[in-house]
DNA sequence: ACTAAAGTAGGAAATATTTCCTAGCATCCA
DNA sequence: TGGATGCTAGGAAATATTTCCTACTTTAGT
């Protein structure tokens, strides 16, 4: 698979644990190593500082993330907007799983979450408008 | 990060690439190593005979493929059926992306899909199904 | 001022995943 | 029968990703 290797084709999609990162800056907005690293050991899981230190300076490198180095501790922000890499990431599992159909798709969410009554409609909702929206 | 690693924590949880080899046997059912292959190269990418072989060999270690050697083609398939892990993946993409709501999930896919107003009414259906449940 | 703590960095090392290579066996056809 | 083709296998090698180690600088506290 030299052509594309997954991960590499898009260099632009995180890996699992660049993805962890970029919702802490989400959630949190531009922040230190440390504080990104503080976050991800309450919520997620263990991470040693110099191995979220690292990721985020690759991802830096792979044009995810932006630095601020005007003070002594570098604050990271993300350089797509959340909105855009959620689009590309929700495009691409819909694709992926199930062959871009957003009803299939649906079938499962349905099956599977267990929506609250409250979500349902907060659902229709947004389906109404979609719905006015197209014509 | 000892603790868990990103596709090590959750053993069942497909790589980006045993998860398009999954999708070739849902689509068409328990099948050759060398269907599969031919499979990819049709419809994803180019992809080496050994390299579809050594990936479903280790598949099969890790518990996600179960292996007929009866022939001598052999014949693998899944071992957990395909909306059970279609679920468990759409569980942890919403609740990696969404922390876990489907409607912000929604927001999202109406923006980005552009779903046809067929997609949206079968959606509405399923909504209605849904509500109905819950009562 | 000194020391501990905190911040950054490069890169080696470890781990995970995939590709590639070689070899043996089975099947098919001339 | 022999050769070509196809199937399987083990494991080395390559690649991708993450962890770890060491070192330097800065900051904070006594």
């Amino acid at each position: 698979m030299k052509v594309e290797k997954p991960g590499k084709k898009e260099s632009l999609e995180p890996t699992r644990s660049e993805l962890e990162i970029l919702q802490v800056l989400w959630q949190h907005g531009p922040n230190t190593v440390r504080f990104v690293n503080d976050q991800l050991n309450e919520q997620k899981r263990e991470v040693n500082y110099a191995s979220t230190l690292k990721l985020m300076q690759i991802m830096v490198e792979k044009g995810l993330l932006v630095r601020d180095e005007k003070a002594v501790k570098h604050v990271y922000s993300p350089i797509s907007e959340e909105n855009k890499t959620k689009g590309l990431l929700l495009d691409k599992f819909v694709d992926s799983l199930f062959n871009g159909s957003v009803s299939s798709l649906m079938v499962h969410l349905l099956d599977n979450k267990h929506a609250s009554q409250q979500e349902l409609d907060a659902i229709q909702e947004l389906l109404k408008k979609a719905k006015k929206d197209i014509k």
